[in-house]
DNA sequence: TATAACTTGACTATTATTGTTAGTTTAGCA
DNA sequence: TGCTAAACTAACAATAATAGTCAAGTTATA
C-alpha cells in the first residue's frame, strides 16, 4: 500500500507551482529542476492536471502552467486521483474492475466492507487537506 | 495505493480459521480450498504469522494452524504488518530506508509530514479494527 | 514406518511502475 | 518570416515488484 510516484510527484510539483503566484505561467522546466524531476515525466503527469481543472496552460514561448484555483481549493484527493493514484486499497470498489482482480465472491466477501470503509478513511482525510495545508507542514 | 494480495489472502485466511474454532487445528488445504487461493502461497504468509504469534502451528498428520489469539485480539494491522504489507505510504517513514527510494531533500520535504499524517490515520483505523469485527460485516 | 502436514529456499512468469525517445504543434519575438 | 521555447502526444524500454510455482526437505503421529 504506497503511493506511487506519480502521486507523490504530482504534489510536489504543484506545491512548486504555488509558489509562484505572479501572474507568468511557469514552464515545467523550471518545476523538474526545482523539484529534480524528469522533465518528460512532468509533462505526462499535467496532462491529467490540466483535463481534470487543476491547472491551466499557455502554450509557445514565455508559456507554462499555472494553477486553476486558489491552493486552498485544490485538494489532495482529487490530485493523486487526476494522476491516476488509487485513492481506494481494493479494486473491487472501483468502477471498472479488471475481470483478474476481481475477488472471486464477491457475494459472500467478509472482507470487502473492511476494505470500503479503509478506503473512506484514507479519502476522507485526503479530501479534507489542501494544497494550501502544505506550507504548515514545511520544515523551518 | 492498492494492497497487495498477500495483505488481502492474510485477512481472509485468517477469517477463515476463525470460523473453526474446535480444539483441532485446521490444515491450509483446508483454507486453499476454502478461499480459492494457492497451497503453497499460503504457507507462505503462515510462516510470517507463525513468526508473529499471530497463528500457532501443529506438525504431523492431523495437524494444522491455529488461531494464536482470540479473534478480538488480533488487529488487522498487525496481520498486514506481519505478512510484509506496507502500511505506510511512504518509504522514507520506515527505518530500512532503500536509497534510491528515498526522496532526495528529506530535509525540506514539504509532503513528508503530509504523508506521516496519513499513515496515521491509516494505521489507526487498522489497529483498531479486529478479526472478530469482520464478523459484523459479513452480507446475509 | 508411512503419511499428512508443515517448512524452506530458490525460481519463474507476469504485471506495474518509472522513465525515455522522438517527435508535433503552438505562439512569442527578433 | 524564420527561430525558438514551450506545451502536447504516443509509443517504447528498462526496471522492479508482485504473484505464484516447484522441489526438496522436516516433523510428528496414526
Ligand atoms: S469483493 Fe471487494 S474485497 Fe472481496
Ligand atoms: S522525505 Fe518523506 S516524503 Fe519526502
Amino acid at each position: 500500500m504506497r503511493l506511487t510516484t506519480k502521486g507523490r510527484y504530482a504534489v510536489r510539483a504543484l506545491f512548486c507551482l504555488s509558489k509562484y503566484t505572479d501572474e507568468k505561467p511557469t514552464p515545467l522546466s523550471v518545476v523538474a529542476k526545482d523539484q529534480d524531476i524528469s522533465l518528460n515525466f512532468l509533462e505526462q503527469l499535467f496532462v491529467h492536471l490540466r483535463k481534470n481543472g487543476i491547472v491551466s496552460s499557455v502554450r509557445g514561448p514565455r508559456g507554462g502552467y499555472r494553477l486553476a484555483k486558489k491552493p486552498k481549493d485544490i485538494t489532495i484527493g482529487e490530485v493523486l486521483r487526476a494522476v491516476g493514484e488509487a485513492t481506494y486499497p481494493v479494486f473491487c470498489t472501483e468502477d471498472d474492475i479488471p475481470n483478474n482482480k476481481q475477488c472471486p465472491r464477491a457475494d459472500e466477501c467478509v472482507t470487502h466492507l473492511l476494505w470500503i470503509k479503509l478506503g473512506k478513511t484514507i479519502n476522507d482525510f485526503l479530501d479534507s487537506t489542501t494544497l494550501e495545508e502544505l506550507y504548515q507542514f514545511k520544515p523551518e
